[in-house]
DNA sequence: CGCTTGTACTCCTCTAGACGTCTTAAGACT
DNA sequence: AGTCTTAAGACGTCTAGAGGAGTACAAGCG
């Protein structure tokens, strides 16, 4: 692997002609992904540099998504982002035989294992936002479920739902299937008869903790799917927001006969 | 202007919990787009705390994109992205009574008297990308179609569509109906069978010329829509690309019976 | 009045350390 | 052999400075 030196000359600053020639190692395929970069003391020592130059240099390719830090370990080169379009399936007839789709369909349509984690779970007072997105008085409770969903171990995804705690009525629907239609199986076999549901998708800048679950790039947006599904009775019953970031959502419509 | 203290006692660095206080700041409403934050200097004197630790804070706000630096002047609110809820309809059926969906069918079922303008079309050989999405070969032409859609005056979105020059053939397709399902209804007219189409929802941050088009304020992503028509070969007809500010896209579908 | 200059303020970049926590692996002990 | 301790290496956080460069505005000059 091939580092250069600074160049006092050129007027780019050093933090900045250190992160390029990390780049370029990584563009050149002297690392690949997993490999471990040079560790902060080898840079200082080759560059004649201070830490925090060394570090603004690397945080430069970690906000770009390029690199992982990980404490005590070392900083290591990402996988790349995968950009590939994605084979378009009857998704539309599917979904209707389903009921009601689910955003992470998308995922298990793609060949690569899909699993869940960091399923949260917690039953307590709702915000205003989510009291009025559910219609809820100002007392009433909600459980939230929180979880992230994975494609061979890339995080891709992540998803906070919300029902009222007199829907969720207990343990049972806590547990419920974190998987496409899961959530709403369980509802109908409770009774709940389910109507119509709007989805929203809408886009915008992630937080920076948004950005650290997805291990997003620096300066990419995400699309957010917000989702409610209502009874009969026009009453909301449960409250989704989806993350991804793009490219997120592929549909497939059948024409119908004319 | 309203910041606390840091707390010795949190577990968080300094550096968050500033981080943290300044969002709070933001999100109250203390600060709104454009204005200033207190600077490194008056910050570093209210926490008493190094330079160092207080750009760390700031960098979180901007790597979220909420503020924005400007040397020599300060660090400025950014516009927050809007997150106005759309009233929801009865979409989906609307949508498989036309046949096809436009993306553009929000603006009007909004109330707004929708009209447009900016309408472009080109004849002439195909970029890369759009010749690989259509899947032609090196020397064939393509049809592009632009056009901007106005909400009561007010540029909501903005289409680029492109056909195979062999598919426009002549100049019928080129001034087909812009509206909702107008170029597929015209394509079917002229012979083509159109079995479906995949719709990808993606975002990223706009052009110049896009944000001045939509004309958007700064650190808003928009929302994008790529669209593609395929017959009953599988061949691509059409492609289309359409752009709008965040939110976005409102669907609403009916609950089969079971 | 118009232009230049000075100056204060701002953020940008960098130095040379310090101590902390996490990970790993070698070594000591049971 | 298995377990515990320890130390080295790695990144995380922070301090207390320094000079640089862009901006805005007031003072001075022609």
């Amino acid at each position: 692997m091939q580092l250069g030196a600074i160049d006092r000359a050129d007027d780019r600053p050093p933090y900045r002609q250190i992160a390029d020639q990390l780049r370029a190692v990584i563009d050149r395929g002297d690392l690949v992904a997993g490999d471990k970069l040079p560790s902060e003391a080898v840079l200082i020592e080759h560059y004649g540099v201070a830490r925090m130059t060394v570090r603004q240099a690397v945080q430069e390719l970690r906000n770009e998504g390029r690199v992982v830090a990980e404490h005590g370990k070392g900083t290591f080169v990402r996988q790349p982002v995968q950009v590939r379009r994605l084979a378009s399936e009857r998704f539309a007839r599917r979904h209707r035989e389903a009921g009601l789709a689910a955003f992470s369909v998308e995922a298990q349509k793609t060949g690569f294992t899909p699993n869940v984690d960091q399923l949260e779970i917690a039953t307590g007072p709702a915000s205003p936002e989510i009291r009025d997105r559910l219609r809820l008085g100002d007392d009433e409770q909600v459980v939230s479920r929180s979880r992230r969903y994975l494609a061979d171990g890339q995080p891709v995804e992540m998803a906070v739902s919300y029902l009222p705690a007199s829907v969720a009525a207990g343990s049972q629907i806590v547990e419920a299937d974190t998987g496409p239609g899961g959530i709403y199986a369980r509802l109908e076999d409770m009774g709940f008869e389910l109507d119509h549901f709007t989805e929203e998708v809408s886009a915008r800048m992630p937080t920076a903790e948004e950005r650290r679950r997805l291990q997003l790039t620096d300066g990419v947006p995400v699309v957010v799917l917000v989702r409610t599904a209502y009874d009969t009775t026009g009453r909301p019953l449960e409250v989704c927001d989806t993350l991804k970031a793009a490219p997120a959502y592929v549909l497939e419509y059948d024409v119908p006969a004319r």
